[in-house]
RNA sequence: UGCUAAGACGCAGGAGC
């Protein structure tokens, strides 16, 4: 048996469960492990329902499930974003008294968030005995993705830093909740800590911080801290990049998306967003149909993010034509890509054919905002 | 009483106005 969950699991890692259900339907007993590791399998490839029924499965065949069981449960419900069937497990572990592992509250606390019930998360965390750096990162995550940042920051600032092992994660939550108030001032005292704990170069946190000056437009900040970070990926660069077209200084956003490419750093496209931002807010039309043509290179023309961006610098640029080629060849116009199509027209005195677009949109069922 | 097999949670950058 123990051999047999351990196959499963492997196979899990290496993304092939066909082999994994092969192992599990030809073992001649099956214990606890081998159940919750089919689950977490099912889980981890997107079949949240499956996971759910071998579950029930399991329990019908009067196996015992565990704390770890239940993770995979709450995780199961978490990706179905079934508040009910997260309420129902929260039944059960009550009524098993397991309120009082901590791996079990943490992962109740996300899955309330994942299913978008903040209140039932806080509930949970609220009465939680002790709580860790987990437990605060996945609450404080929880109320930025419902738009609630103020109580983000105010429960960032009840961490309790001295009691607490911190980790890579709940800096960069804690930066996030600064980021999404701009709130300068909290942030640097929040980066004081993380210099004192030596995890400003830690990729995670020094992404963070990046950001968080660049999006504060104090890019000073985020250039020293840059160039602390060991080892960057497109992350950094790419914030930096935006927070230099944030600041008025598009000429050197495109100066350094050129050094990045030279340090051999591939852009993704997060990364073309930006540096289409950049074009557009330097109106460098040359610059846009060359940035145009290395996405064409890659095949990302028509990733909705980067077709909206590319109408959009079109537009800015007064190349109405074609801004329109590339709008027109979208699979799926909407709002966001229809706006910057009409503020084209609009720029080179076409309200005709804006008008004429609006209209269309509102034929499409598109809602203008 | 202790040790001994297998499975566990959260986290960084993006488009129009």
């Amino acid at each position: 048996v123990f051999v047999a969950s351990t196959l499963i699991n492997m196979y899990i890692k290496c993304g092939s469960m066909e082999d994994a259900w092969g192992v599990f339907n030809k073992m001649p007993t099956r214990n606890m492990v081998s159940w919750t590791a089919m689950i977490f399998g099912l889980v981890k490839c997107g079949q949240g329902q499956k996971a759910l029924e071998l579950s029930q499965h399991m329990l019908e065949q009067g196996v015992e499930p565990d704390t770890f069981t239940f993770v995979a449960v709450l995780n199961a419900c978490a990706s179905l974003g079934s508040l009910e069937e997260g309420r129902r497990a929260h039944e059960q572990i009550r009524s098993r008294e397991w309120m009082s592992d901590i791996y079990i509250c943490n992962c109740l606390i996300d899955m309330f968030n994942k299913c978008g019930s903040i209140e039932d998360a806080w509930g949970v965390f609220d009465k939680m005995p002790t709580r860790n750096a987990v437990s605060w990162t996945t609450m404080i995550m929880g109320l930025l993705k419902c738009r609630q940042e103020k109580r983000a920051l105010e429960l960032s600032q009840q961490i309790p830093w001295t009691t607490l092992e911190p980790d890579a994660g709940i800096f960069a939550v804690v930066l996030k909740a600064c980021t999404s108030l701009e709130a300068l001032e909290e942030g640097k005292q929040v980066h004081e800590r993380i210099i004192k704990l030596g995890f400003e170069s830690d990729l995670l946190v020094g992404s963070s911080l990046v950001d968080m000056y660049a999006k504060c437009g104090t890019m000073e900040d985020a250039w020293r801290v840059f160039s602390k970070i060991p080892k960057h990926n497109v992350i950094p660069w790419t914030s930096m990049i935006l927070g230099l077209v944030k600041s008025r200084q598009g000429k050197k956003a495109l100066e350094l998306f050129q050094h990045m490419q030279e340090q051999g750093v591939e852009p993704d496209a997060f990364t073309f967003v930006g540096v289409l931002n950049a074009c557009a807010s330097q109106t460098s039309l040359e610059e846009g149909r060359h940035i145009h043509e290395q996405i064409i290179k890659r095949g990302w023309e028509y990733e909705v993010f980067i077709s909206s961006s590319l109408v959009d610098m079109y537009g800015k640029c007064g190349s109405i034509e074609e801004a329109w080629r590339v709008f027109s060849k979208m699979p799926t116009q909407n709002v966001i890509s229809s706006t910057a199509m009409i503020m084209g027209f609009v720029k080179c005195g076409q309200g005709e054919k804006a008008l004429e677009l609006f209209r269309r949109m509102q034929l499409e069922e598109m809602e203008p905002d």
